[in-house]
DNA sequence: TCAGTTCGTGAAACCGATTTCAGACCAGGC
DNA sequence: GCCTGGTCTGAAATCGGTTTCACGAACTGA
């Protein structure tokens, strides 16, 4: 490893010196034109390690997410990425796997290697503690979800928008009896989502507040809770013939449930929330409530940027609006005669 | 940030017996005891840059992959991280994006960064320098891609194997006309899995490996890669009746391109390498050769943590097997007439 | 010409741990 | 009583940078 007093030898200079030329301190042009020539001759990168312990600052950034298979948090990795690639800041990716403790485990280690600053996706709403990074005065951004309490900027989705997007669409596709699968209770994404299909049927005729929950399921955000929420809807006295699942993992499981007992789309209406990756493999396609997944990256990272820059604006929280992407999963219930679709021709 | 000298003290030792005390140095119980009691009352951890820099190695390791979307890659990063788990050292991922200088520069900063080691899946086998980590005495391992003399311990899968099953187990299913879409020119993977392709139908009565060559198309690993060589296969004055494809995304796209020419397996027979994710989805079930990714990213992360140790094994090259799991998208032609399948009755 | 700036520079302190080294202390053997 | 050997301890050096501080030279304006 050759190290700064190397350079500093060879260049016949100062350590200070050199390091001055390195980070845009005041240097004679002649001076600085030999430090750098030696620099180059000898290969020296300076040791990251001694500037983040020296500056009290790593050139790291954290990005804790809790799902790495989800295909949500790749793309919003890659919003993160993008955004740090034009800084000198490398961005390091931890994965929680829905769990706290592991989740804790790595606030711990970004802390104790002096990150420059964090970007969370927490794993729980009312678990994760932020409080250690907000004590050291690490920055932070909350993405996705935002911890309760947390003194934090945010970037977060209109969830509740989107979920009266979704289910506004299936009632004018004229399904009858819509259900919805959401996520754990007391996740912020979950209970947005499901509030804006609540808004949605409280106010529909021959819907109302309490048959909407009598067709909603809790559960886990995993294709396994979506399957068994899903075989749960179907074995009801009267199911449901729509579904609006509140995220693309649980999707899956349903359409494998649906698929087995032989009732597909449209006829029975699928609407998911967030971009089901090979979606294009899927038959029919699927109607989609699309999440700005990079762009949620890219914003929490600018916000992160300008903390670690050392601004002192006041807490942000940005939201960012879905989209619904109509596509053929929802074109219509089997049995359009009990509940014609609209502006469809009355059945013969 | 309470530091060791803190905890010092208000235990009224001198920091090197902290320092003793949490790393196994000799130090009277009593004191210990007073040092511990500090140390929780205070809430000190140590200083991970600090050490890092005083070791002259850190206590992360690199983990870096060229496409953190496909779930090939994730599979092997939570083998990885499991094996780790067990340590005191965490897991960071870089991910390359397959580009050799996005590569290069994560590289770098594992060095700046003095990471203890460092997994690589090579983003290029011809391009790929695992030379200045080996200079610098820093642990590598090269996983599923070996980079061109590197010298380094690697774990790695038999893909020659895996494409000899494959393209064994279509023909035995009566498919006559077998194509092969393998990955990039110059990658071991593709190379390989070729291979094993050619290496079946050069000894197939009426294949050959002039015929088998003339049905081989080369793509780039991508969803898109897939389609359009897919697309090649099927304008070809005889079109394949079944195809052989070399990695996961790619499937993805040839299924798009066979689906939108109503050529649906199994008359159209796909067979594809490395676990589609979603696979429950698709209809029919694909037949897969399957990959250990789990299991690459465990034995990896075990043979770099033996490497931190400071073991002086000679390099070890691990290599798994791959596995063949028979589904729906392999059982025969669509028309038997003229190739019966193994077994079949004939026609009437 | 002289006081007052400004600029460029290197010596030295510093970040927070680990580790070497030398000394204090004690027990045991002669 | 003295020497030997072992154990425990703290002072100080060290890792490789950044930053403060003081100093000398050059420049400015009167």
């Amino acid at each position: 490893m050759t190290t700064i007093n190397d350079v500093a030898r060879a260049a016949g200079v100062s350590p200070a010196t050199v390091s001055r030329v390195f980070n845009g301190g005041r240097v004679t042009p002649e001076r600085a034109e030999r430090v750098r020539r030696a620099a180059a001759r000898l290969g020296f990168a300076p040791n990251r390690v001694a500037q983040s312990l020296r500056k009290q600052r790593g050139s790291v950034i954290g990005l804790v997410i809790p799902d790495i298979e989800n295909p949500f948090f790749t793309s919003l990795a890659r919003g993160v990425e993008d955004a740090a690639q034009r800084t000198n800041l490398s961005v390091v990716l931890c994965n929680t796997d829905e769990d706290v403790d592991k989740e804790r485990r790595y606030l711990d280690v970004a802390v104790a290697e002096q990150m420059a600053g964090v970007i969370v996706a927490a794993a729980s709403r009312t678990r994760t503690d932020l409080s250690a990074l907000a004590a050291r005065g690490m920055p932070a951004v909350a993405v996705d979800r935002r911890p309760r309490g947390a003194l934090v900027d945010a970037v977060l989705v209109d969830n509740r928008h989107g979920g009266e997007a979704a289910t506004e669409h299936l009632l004018e596709r004229g399904y009858r009896r819509i259900a919805c699968i959401t996520g754990p209770q007391g996740a912020s994404t979950s209970e947005e989502r499901l509030a804006g299909y609540l808004d949605v049927l409280r106010e529909a005729p021959g819907h109302g507040e309490e048959r909407a929950r009598a067709y909603t399921r809790y559960a886990d955000f995993r294709v396994e809770g979506g399957r068994s929420a899903m075989a749960a809807l179907l074995a009801m006295d009267e199911p449901p013939d729509a579904v609006f699942v509140a995220n693309n993992l649980m999707t899956v499981g349903a359409l494998q449930v649906l698929a087995e007992a032989g009732r597909t789309p449209p006829g029975f209406g699928v609407l998911t929330f967030g971009d089901v990756p090979w979606a294009p493999l899927v038959r029919p396609s699927l109607t989609t409530v699309e999440l700005p997944s990079y762009e949620l990256g890219r914003a929490a990272a600018d916000l992160l940027l300008e903390r670690v820059a050392g601004t002192s604006k006041p807490l942000q929280t940005v939201v960012l609006r879905t989209s619904l992407r109509v596509r053929d999963s929802t074109a219509g219930p089997a049995d359009p005669v009990l509940t014609p679709p609209l502006g469809a021709p009355a059945p013969a």
